[in-house]
DNA sequence: CCTATTTTGTTTACCGTCGGCACAAAGTCA
DNA sequence: TGACTTTGTGCCGACGGTAAACAAAATAGG
């Protein structure tokens, strides 16, 4: 069991592939353990010929997971439901000596809060970092927004938060832990409960402060390659000498595309006092009627276009989805992009790709959710049965 | 089951995973099916505790599937049976009107021969083509070096010749068909027989007359995207302000790392009589000391390491192959390509992936055979029973 | 030489998953 | 009201696999 929107036994059956007689197993089974609920009453005329079928919905007080995501400025922590409900948020801002058990207690501690006003139970926990998460170490290789050093456990120490504040499971014990990368994890919600739903091989790419990220989701799961790598897609040449960038390359998408090379395309100097991905969006939104800025959206739109281009070459998904920055980008002049796309890839002129926005708030924060319940959708006894 | 080399019902349990018992089943099924013979004989002092292991040969006059590969100059028909192994093999040349009927009926009899002379029983047949594949529909999207047209139909044709010509199998109905392309297929072969064993996350990279070919195996299977387009690895940008190339961009891998380029970039001009890579392999082997040969060299290998690392950053493989060119190159300055890689690719300096040669000959061959074997291996049972 | 140990191969019993099927339930359609 | 269609459930059996006990064939060591 790998999707999420099954409203009726009789979906799970053609979500699944399965015979009628195992959805209504699985259907059972999780109404046992308290996942979902069968509302068996007739929800009026339907239309559609047949018995009605029951929905499944989601249990109202169902068990959930904590999921938390850190950025730049602070963190969000949320309770997150069966299906990608968010059942309560909290956001919190951080503090100057900002080391990762420092910000990741506070994190667990506003979780545990939700929690306890809550009255729900607790499956297990999955945090959303803007840095490449290698595995298995579960370590933050660039976490460079955080001021964290590079390699931080950071599964370990949100495990040790974890153990520490005592979120427990039915059984008594510490929830599993889980840590993803911000764009990986959102790839994960848009999948399930966003624009990428249906989607075989499913590209997502954004750019929220710095730099810029990737992740592919391929027949439902998260592809993160041989060691949690992969889809680091900053590093792409999409600027024939273009600005320098760390990696010692030129012209890398990373600082050819992201809020702070759009800032600068348009001629405005950044100010402190909102982000800067914010003051993107601002300007594309009210001042596109500016020359200099509607310039700047498609010289960005240009080189997002190439590096997407070459993306589509090596991996040949069959939807992309943007996100942050691009996703504006791609609202202020949709064909544009898709023409750059379709131009730089090699099959892209015949069919082309379908590239959209993403489509859910918060999409970091249910895919971190996604995390830690992957293990339930995988085997429900065992997860919660002990 | 899904690996080739397990030589006794020991080492198929460690490689399938399962208990003694179920690798035991496996292996009397492929012996009832006469696909492999177990040899019981003690094979001297083993100098190991324990009882020795009975060894599983491939069954010497076993099934054998028709593989075949196509070139600029022609073609080549092989018999290759379980395990990789070319049975017997035979080179055509193609005639002018060069059309894939005509082609693919030349290879079909050819193979029709060698199955006569052989006596052996035929399960399946596998074509690789110098050009990408869509999928599902088997056609070959770019078959420039065979002056095809753009979307010919290959497997309906290939397919369509074997029937004509009547390459029968068990069941006495004409064998299926697969084709695929040709660096696909042979990343297959390393993988399962070459330089390739073992690795989850196998990045194949060759250029053999123009232009550059990918492959990605992951999991032991080729990873050919949602279309069967992905790993056209030849448009990623190498060469800020490099030649222009037919996909409209500039310094594509495709014109700037492939034998042409290579021959250009030396000062040499290429003669007819042998092929481009041939060339190009001489010419590093002999002539590596001429200043012109060995600066054209690190040229190469500074833009091939630079596509293979944006690979590295998209793809995050746990090993690099080479073949063709790019095998010569590797061959001629291994530390000098795999410095390129590290330096540009964000995390290859942490760790780094190990970047071989290919280690097969024929490799194209012996994975157009591979597709074809694919189904027994997946059901041996279905494949030869009816 | 004889026994203990180790590793391999085989046999048996058993368990869990899932498909096939029959049947019941609950609506629409004529 | 009866036929039809779709949904949900209970039952049986096939299949794929593990677990465990047993048998076989070598080495190790006194």
């Amino acid at each position: 069991m790998h999707t999420g929107r099954a409203a009726t036994r009789a979906l799970l059956t053609a979500e699944l592939g399965v015979t009628r007689a195992t959805a209504g197993a699985v259907a059972a089974e999780l109404e046992a353990l308290g996942l979902i609920r069968v509302d068996t009453r007739p929800s009026g005329p339907s239309g559609a010929q047949g018995r009605p079928s029951h929905r499944l919905d989601v249990a109202p007080q169902g068990p959930v997971v904590l999921a938390a995501q850190v950025h730049a400025d602070g963190f969000r922590a949320a309770l997150v439901g069966l299906g990608g409900e968010i059942v309560a948020t909290a956001p919190g801002s951080m503090t100057v000596p900002a080391d990762p058990a420092h910000v990741l207690g506070a994190v667990v501690e506003a979780g545990a809060g939700l929690l306890r006003g809550s009255g729900r139970i607790c499956l297990g926990a999955g945090l959303a970092v803007p840095s490449a998460v290698a595995e298995p170490e579960g370590t933050a290789l660039n976490p460079l927004h955080l001021a964290w050093p590079a390699g931080a456990p950071v599964r370990d120490v949100f495990a040790g938060q974890i153990a520490r504040v005592g979120i427990l499971g039915p059984d008594g014990e510490p929830v599993a832990s889980f840590v993803g990368n911000d764009v990986n994890v959102a790839a994960l919600a848009e999948h399930r409960h966003g624009a990428g739903r249906g989607a075989q091989d499913l590209l997502v790419v954004a750019s929220g402060h710095r730099g810029v990220g990737g992740a592919l989701v391929l027949d439902g799961r998260l592809h993160t390659g041989s060691s949690g790598l992969a889809l680091e897609v900053g590093h792409l040449t999409v600027q024939p000498d273009g600005r320098p960038c760390h990696c010692g390359s030129r012209g890398c998408l990373d600082v050819e595309a992201d809020p702070l090379a759009f800032l600068e395309a348009a001629g405005r100097v950044p100010g402190p006092e909102v982000s800067l991905l914010e003051q993107c969006r601002d300007l594309l939104r009210a001042e596109y009627g500016d020359p200099a800025v509607k310039a700047a959206a498609h010289t960005l739109i240009d080189r997002l276009g190439r590096g997407l281009a070459g993306m589509v070459n090596v991996l040949n998904p069959d939807r992309i989805l943007l996100g942050g920055l691009h996703r504006h980008l791609l609202d202020a002049d949709p064909e544009a992009l898709r023409a750059v796309v379709s131009d730089h890839s090699l099959w892209g002129r015949s069919g082309g790709v379908p590239v959209l926005a993403c489509a859910l708030d918060h999409n970091s924060l249910v895919g971190a959710a996604e995390l830690a319940w992957q293990p339930v959708l995988d085997d429900p006894l065992a997860a919660l049965g002990g």
